[in-house]
DNA sequence: CGGCGGTAGTCAGTGACACTATGTACCGGT
DNA sequence: ACCGGTACATAGTGTCACTGACTACCGCCG
């Protein structure tokens, strides 16, 4: 991952986590996982919890308790109503920047 | 431009200001008057000049005073070497971080 | 000529967010 | 009983954009 990501990635993140869940209810260890896998090497396993903490704080996410079988309880985040609007909401404003950012790139405006 | 927009610029901005100065040297009040029009309603002015110290700092841009017809002397802004390699890096995080985001905004994963 | 308004730039303090590093809890295998 | 791995939690740090107030400079008009 470009080293100057992680400063880019500020209100970004969030929105790629409610993305992920607005897919598939799942767990902390398994979104970060995954986003290992898609390039963000080096995420830390502590920011995608604390994300966490505070999507769930603004109600935009439900949490089941999951017995694993290995370790700890898992807490299984989904995606809720609330949530589902909020990431409307950030799918509007990263098309607005996008758009903006591609002109920019081609055009030198 | 929509209100949660200000947590993603970080970062982002920055490269916009930069993108801006590749394409013609100029100063603080037209920088901020170009983003006003492009939607970016509510950056305020402070925001821009503060960033534009930051890369003055860093050495990512030469600067020159202009004296003007009203007012202070303008600080004119041109991106040098440093800088436009900078830029370049730039392009591809943000090229990195847009594929990603367009696959999870389509597929859904 | 003296103050007014508009332009250009500066600065201190604030809040949000991702980072690092560390700590806790629980499990299965040996 | 202990170890290693999984899952989650928390305290402290740095960066960046924001707000709001400030200085400096000019032309204009009374």
């Amino acid at each position: 991952m470009p080293k100057q990501a992680t400063e880019m990635l500020k209100g970004i993140l969030e929105g790629m986590v409610l993305a992920i869940l607005a897919g598939t209810a799942t767990h902390g260890s398994e979104i970060t996982a995954w986003l290992r896998d898609q390039g963000f090497t080096d995420i830390a396993e502590g920011t995608v919890y604390a994300l966490l903490v505070r999507v769930e704080q603004r109600g935009l996410v439900d949490v089941e308790k999951v017995p694993s079988e290995k370790g700890p309880p898992r807490k299984v985040y989904s995606l809720n109503a609330d949530g589902r609007e909020y990431l409307d909401e950030f799918w509007k404003t990263w098309g607005f920047l996008a758009e903006r950012l591609e002109q920019l790139r081609e055009g030198g405006r």
